[in-house]
DNA sequence: ATCTTTGCAAACTTTTTGCACCAAT
DNA sequence: ATTGGTGCAAAAAGTTTGCAAAGAT
């Protein structure tokens, strides 16, 4: 996180307070947030900033790959910090209770694999949530 | 799709205008189509159909499992019919250029039996797109 | 005649944008 | 002193809901 700030500075981009709170809460937040969780963390800490604000630091930080984001098929994006040299984990949501299982980070290498050698198209494993069934859920599941 | 109807008046459903010409646009698209997308083919057909019903229709069509959707990253959800014993593709959706690709049915069966096996985990393995960087785009991706 | 389903308007959720002001460099 | 970043309000995009009227059975 320290070294996010730096290479914010040295990329001309100023250090500003929403900036540097949003940053840190991402960083020390334990689950991957939304950018509503985000400004009500921030705003604990300095009452006046704005969730617009808030997705403008997002969209920023993804501009220098200090953070990244998961789809969830309902609901709000999730934002977490790219930790370099690390995988993250992949994410299952069932579709009839939306509760949220993680699944290990190389759970599709071998897709991966497959559609870049057949399609080049090179697969960002853990960028959308996989969905199904979890296991209470699987019997009266509809379609 | 006339057994659709069949299905749904066993049930004891009503066959309205805007029940039929959605079941009828759907089965004969060539691709999947938002809500919006057969709002505009419903409505070239019988002018006074709102989007309030066309949603509400696709859910009472879904929750007889006549009709499924599938979850793209961006933009509006995409409804088709169900083909009994059928597969549907997949979807790849690049985060550059938001291009669809089709990838074949089977692509995420291993992971899918994998899962399932340990976590009880049933994927659905077309119910969102898989996303990631196309050929033309994988060259300037940021992330 | 009954009781679903519809049309409409309005609300809701998530995210984006225009613009004047503020503040980091 | 610049000029990029922020706060605010408003809009945009996709979807849902309350209610009275219409229409399928």
């Amino acid at each position: 996180m320290e070294t996010s700030i730096e290479l914010l500075r040295e990329q001309g981009e100023r250090i500003t307070t929403p900036r540097r709170l949003v940053l840190e809460e991402l960083a020390s937040a334990a689950t991957h947030l939304s950018a509503e969780d985000l400004l009500a963390r921030v705003k604990a800490r300095s009452a006046g900033v704005h969730l617009a604000t808030v997705y403008r630091v997002l969209e920023a930080l993804m501009q220098y790959g200090i953070v990244d984001h998961v789809h969830l098929p309902h609901g709000a994006t999730t934002y977490h910090v790219v930790e370099p040299g690390h995988r993250n984990h992949l994410h299952l949501v069932c579709r009839g209770c939306d509760t949220v299982l993680d699944a290990p980070p190389d759970t599709l290498d071998e897709v991966a694999a497959r559609l870049d050698q057949q399609y080049q198209f090179r697969l960002a494993p853990h960028h959308v949530a996989l969905t199904g069934w979890c296991s209470a859920c699987v019997d009266d599941r509809v379609v």
